[in-house]
DNA sequence: GTATGTGAAACCGTTCACAGCA
DNA sequence: TGCTGTGAACGGTTTCACATAC
């Protein structure tokens, strides 16, 4: 399993995969062609078995997948079995929701600490964590063990917030600030930029008023 | 200008260009290379040339950029002279701080109108725009000419208020709820799904334990 | 000399089409 | 028969490499 190279877009797929046949479980339903979860979820149905093909033979030919252990497996090649810890670094309005929206995540993530430059955010508290100042990240992420940081700041501090998680031991960022982080090699970041996407829905409108051409978003 | 189907990849760098030329007109610098450009933001110095000949000839060659100039002609392809009106549908955690983002938001876009299904977050208010109930959304959109709608509601009241938005008159969506809506073909459609970068952040970790390969994020 | 603009080549991901199997 | 699994064809982006222009 997990040979080589999967790209990041078909990880991203399965994910899609895993949400939606959760969904069918709920509803009961057992088997699944991947005509039928292509449909739900947007995609080609070739496209969903050569996704799944990079880890496996899951279904059967002539009758499709069996929810259940299709919805089994990929939560294992997402490694939804592990535990996350997340460190959030920003409590502004942003940084806040993300806090607040951790229930509503998906098991399996759970924010271990929250940081903040401004003395008059230290201190506030939400469940069982309090926002504590910059300085404390190297000590505290080493001490709850987080993996992956998520980075709510303005954009001018994203950087120092970048350098001093990785600094903190994580290889993983979550970065929502609007610039293009620079960071180590061996450290994986991936960005979550809403204006970038607010921006090309506008140039797609603006475009529209003379061409026909349209397109289905992926 | 802006001939036949730029692909919507190159849209979303030629906001990124634009981002950290104005941040170099700001520190005074007059004249960028693509090298030094494609250095900043993280991409191939082919590709911004690449990009860029989408819509024109801007550059001077054995020179480079002028940075006002191609600041000035990368707003326009993106049409930041337009001003955008956005109506919210969902005023929870994500939904509030997006409205108290929106200050933070490049010029060019404003929230004209918020909605949500709870009663007690009827009648809220932020700035001038007051939180309406969802059968308000048809009259309050046309109004106010709203243009793009964002979407942060739950996921299972996603679709509905996708048809709804779309129904008022709305043909750009910002979808941060983690569903893949059915719109008409007219409708563009955007999603921000962090729940998804954060699983394929995850993956990337746990399979980077045995092999030492890697990449940078796009 | 130097950096742009751009055809050509390489690369990667998607879709097709069909063989293989329940 | 029907749907999966997969080699082959296709299409779109990225990168290279060089002619072109300052």
């Amino acid at each position: 399993m997990k040979s080589v190279n999967v790209p990041a877009i078909t990880i991203t797929r399965v994910s899609r995969y895993a949400r939606n046949l959760a969904l069918l479980d709920e509803k009961g339903v057992e088997i699944v062609s991947s005509a039928r979860l292509a449909d739900i979820c947007g995609v080609n149905p070739a496209q969903i078995r050569k996704d799944l093909a990079y880890f496996g033979q899951f279904g059967i030919r002539g009758v499709g997948y069996y929810v259940k252990e299709l919805l089994n497996e990929t939560q294992k090649i997402l490694g939804v079995d592990k535990r996350w810890q997340l460190a959030l670094v920003g409590v502004g309005n942003l940084g806040w929701a993300l806090l607040r929206h951790a229930q509503f995540i998906n098991e399996g993530y759970t924010y271990v600490a929250a940081f903040d430059k401004k003395p008059k955010r230290i201190g506030l508290r939400i469940g069982d964590i309090e926002v504590a100042p910059w300085e404390a990240m190297n000590r505290l992420i080493k001490d709850k063990g987080a993996e992956v940081g998520v980075i709510a700041v303005m954009p001018e501090q994203a950087q120092d917030a970048a350098d001093m998680l990785v600094s903190s031991g994580v290889c993983g960022i979550l970065n929502f600030a609007p610039i293009q982080l620079k960071c180590p090699a061996h450290v994986f970041v991936e960005n979550v930029d809403f204006t970038l996407k607010l921006e090309l829905l506008c140039y797609q409108l603006n475009s529209d008023t003379s061409q026909g051409h349209r397109k289905r978003a992926k």
